[in-house]
DNA sequence: ATGCTCCCTGTAGCAACTACAGGGTCAAGA
DNA sequence: TCTTGACCCTGTAGTTGCTACAGGGAGCAT
């Protein structure tokens, strides 16, 4: 049993998240001692690493939720588990082409810059709606 | 002169977002019709325009708002724009590199798992705390 | 007894909108 | 003239995923 400042400490999550994941319902609330302090056990070690290893992987905590759900059923549903990742998987790939995207937008837009030293500034005409 | 929708149409902004720039100091207060209507001239649109454009390149409402103040002062600063420009750039390109390393932790767990017909599914292994 | 670190609850803040609720305005058609 | 419908108004609360207090209590060392 570990206060949860320990909790924090091994999982790397701030005492206020964990406060946050337990008034979500992400967390069961955990048995308190007689000062009202909680205490976690393995079991919720666990499952807030679960949590946050899936939330460093940028799952949203409505898909951590579905995985955890998913879990908590003995049926293994992998074929849902696998329909998630995939789904993450391909809203990752938009954000990648959509900054690369604009990646090469901005690098045009600099480019055309160049130092500083122009009486009318490039970036600004560039993000303007008319052309001066 | 044009209303709060027609300039919404004309951005591509909805109404809603329009008055919140105006709540948050980017947008002047408009012109009232006698009926208490907004309404906007060519500046506006103007403005509104350069908004949209500098948040569909990504750039937060605290850069927009710079970047507004540099153009408001006639004294194009074109270093500061530079600046502001090429943070944001190498901002983008933090968030794409971040990506890519997701998304090849999430390739590799996505291909372990198969198809869906394992009895211990590996994209759940993958992502709890100890090895089953 | 005092200090220090930890813990408690509850609430408010962040970004950048979005979505109502509960009304007023205005132009066009019957 | 009346009414319908599309638009507009203000004000407030919701979204996501936390984070940061404020104002207290618990527990341990000196």
């Amino acid at each position: 049993m570990r206060s949860i400042g320990a909790l924090g400490k091994a999982t790397n999550t701030k005492v206020e998240t964990i406060r946050y994941y337990e008034r979500i319902g992400l967390l069961a609330p955990p048995q308190r001692t007689d000062g009202n302090y909680r205490t976690y056990d393995d079991e919720a070690l666990a499952r807030l690493s679960f949590i946050r290893r899936s939330r460093d992987l940028g799952f949203s905590l409505d898909q951590v939720r579905a995985l955890l759900s998913l879990t908590d059923q003995g049926t293994q549903d992998c074929k849902t588990v696998d329909r998630i990742a995939r789904d993450h998987m391909a809203e990752i790939e938009r954000k990648i082409a959509d900054l690369i995207a604009l990646r090469h937008e901005l690098s045009t837009m600099i480019e055309s810059c160049g130092g500083g030293n122009i009486s009318g500034c490039r970036i600004i005409e560039a993000l303007s709606p008319f052309d001066n």
